[in-house]
RNA sequence: GGCGACGUACCCAAGUGGUUAAGGGGCGGGUUUGCAAAACCUGUAUUCACCGGUUCGAAUCCGGUCGUCGCCUCCA
């Protein structure tokens, strides 16, 4: 490795060495979704963000327990259900199914655990005890329309509150949006048990039937699977504050162990036209809706083009111009593949010297490889200066490429820029496909929106081949016009005529 | 009001003290082609919002101005 791992640490406004409590093995917790609704697409940045992490973390060599949960019992859910007369549970139970589709079809890796709340109840109601017999937390009769009690916590009663967040409690204006509960001792102590009102999912527990707050269900699943303290907590920016913050406050509370999590690691959000995208705004491009668009490579492609903790501004033309570029790329990996079917004829060494320039581009370009994206990889995980090294590659490969001799002559020099992009591949999940099965992705997608069937197409392209052979250009242009209408771009080889979808 | 982030070419986006300011898309020119397309070559920022300052040297550090955005309330 050519440089120890450096992660920014939202604790610390730092970049820092990253160094795991236990060597060699990585604990790491992301919040997951609350399910209440389909996910969106910035859902799949926090998502995407946080799998090219834990690829990157197995890729050196660690061995990595990655937690993200589902929290499928929580207001809106209830809010929802009652909206639709649903049960909250069986609410939860289908988005998770939908999320988990939309997971798969973004080639997530599937988390090593992936707990819920409604199934660890026990260790929140344990851990709650536990912050309120270390006088953290206390017990106040249930609001009207409720039975037992509540359980809140004191944000006074923990000295480091607003450390991650950079707040000072005492210039915060809790109350002046929202009205203060007045039987909170501080504005801004949050509920960690809720008294159970009428139809509500409840369990039982020591302050009467109730269900947990907000923030308790993180801390309890990541202590169950991950321990009292663990290396990486991640999730969106917007978690720093109130959830993260509260769930430091309240599980060093309830345990005394400090720190909770070492490195806090905070994805920044998708914007829609310089807007934050949230349900609230209304705003929303579903994941499931977009993929029915384009494969996900091309969101993939969108996301590690920018920074992780930069706001990246969606819009559909980048997707496109993703798409192009993953044509370019393709047609690369095509290239080396024909290149690796030959038997080899000669050494890179001897390529090298025997085709100049751009074999000696090519070979340094791929044999390097590594080692610059692990280079750029390690400064905290900078996909876009990985994503300039594919490209950098994939110019060389299609230059080199040109030259239909040397093509077949090359394997020596195809198997180390294969391996480069097999290891992108790995890593950031683009140019993982065979070129083939990309090709067929987009073809399918923009076929299905135009409305037309692959056979259709095939038969004006035949029609062509036909007119071509007879030398009939002008009608040989006038199919092509035809099916540049349908978005068809042909590409007329020594090997005969192809075709493909116009990205956009 | 408090806290914080950002402003790099036509668009997107790396770079955060010192070789010619990565990379992608777009656009112009060229190679190739029956003509195209694809691919490749080449041109696209003497300059990094603006104004001061520190420094031998700044897009990079400091101060100010303008602008955009986020959090402080549910949010990835």
């Amino acid at each position: 490795m050519p440089q120890e791992l450096r992660v920014y640490n939202t604790l610390t406004r730092k970049l820092e060495p990253f160094r795991p409590a236990e060597p060699g093995r990585v604990r790491m917790y992301v919040c997951g979704m609350t399910v209440y609704d389909y996910c969106h697409i910035g859902h799949a940045r926090a998502m995407i963000t946080f799998d090219v992490v834990v690829r990157w973390l197995r890729e050196t060599g660690l061995d990595v327990t990655y937690v993200r949960n589902y929290t499928d019992v929580d207001d809106k859910i209830i809010a929802r259900a009652a909206e639709a007369g649903e049960d909250p549970l069986a609410l939860s139970a289908r988005f998770i199914e939908a999320l988990d589709e939309d997971v798969g079809r973004l080639g997530l890796l599937t988390p090593t655990h992936q707990p819920k709340v409604s199934e660890h109840i026990d260790d929140i109601i344990a851990l709650v005890e536990r912050i309120v017999e270390r006088g953290h937390g206390y017990v106040v009769p249930a609001a009207e329309g409720a039975e037992g009690h509540d359980v809140f916590f004191s944000v006074r009663s923990f000295p480091r509150y607003g450390q991650l967040s950079g707040k000072n409690l005492d210039d915060q204006r809790a109350g002046e949006r929202v009205d203060v509960d007045p039987r909170k001792r501080d504005p801004a102590d949050f509920a960690l048990w809720k008294a159970a009102r009428p139809g509500e999912p409840s369990w039982p527990s020591p302050w009467g039937p109730g269900r947990p707050g907000w923030h308790i269900e993180c801390s309890a699943m990541s202590m169950r699977y991950l321990g009292e303290s663990f290396d990486i907590h991640g999730g969106g920016i917007d978690l720093v504050f109130p959830h993260h913050e509260n769930e430091i406050a309240q599980s060093e509370s309830g345990t005394g162990v400090h720190p909770f999590a070492h490195y806090w690691m905070h994805n920044g959000h998708l914007t829609m036209a310089h807007e934050k995208m949230s349900k609230s705004l209304g705003n929303i491009v579903r994941i499931r809706d977009i993929l029915d668009e384009v494969p996900a490579e091309a969101l993939r492609l969108l996301y590690v083009e920018t920074h992780y903790r930069s706001p990246l501004p969606y819009s559909s033309a980048r997707l496109v111009e993703a798409m192009a570029a993953l044509d370019r790329l393709y047609h690369a990996r095509e290239v080396l593949a024909e290149m690796a079917s030959r038997p080899p004829a000669a050494s890179a060494e001897e390529l090298v010297r025997d085709l100049g320039e751009p074999a000696a581009q090519l070979h340094e370009l791929a044999s390097r490889f590594p080692e610059r994206f692990a280079e750029a990889m390690n400064e905290d995980f900078n996909t876009s200066r990985a994503v300039a090294l594919v490209y950098d590659l994939t110019r060389a490969v299609n230059r080199f490429g040109n030259n239909k001799k040397w093509r077949k002559r090359s394997a020596a020099l195809a198997e180390p820029a294969l391996a480069a992009f097999d290891l992108a591949g790995r890593v950031l999940g683009i140019g993982a496909l065979e070129p083939e099965d990309w090709f067929r992705q987009v073809r399918e997608r923009r076929l299905r929106a135009m409305g037309r069937s692959e056979a259709e197409v095939q038969a004006l392209v035949d029609a062509r081949v036909e007119a071509r052979k007879a030398r009939d250009w002008a009608r040989a242009d006038a199919i092509r016009e035809e099916l540049a209408e349908l978005g068809v771009v042909l590409m007329d080889t020594a090997d005969g005529t192809r075709w493909r979808m116009r990205v956009g």
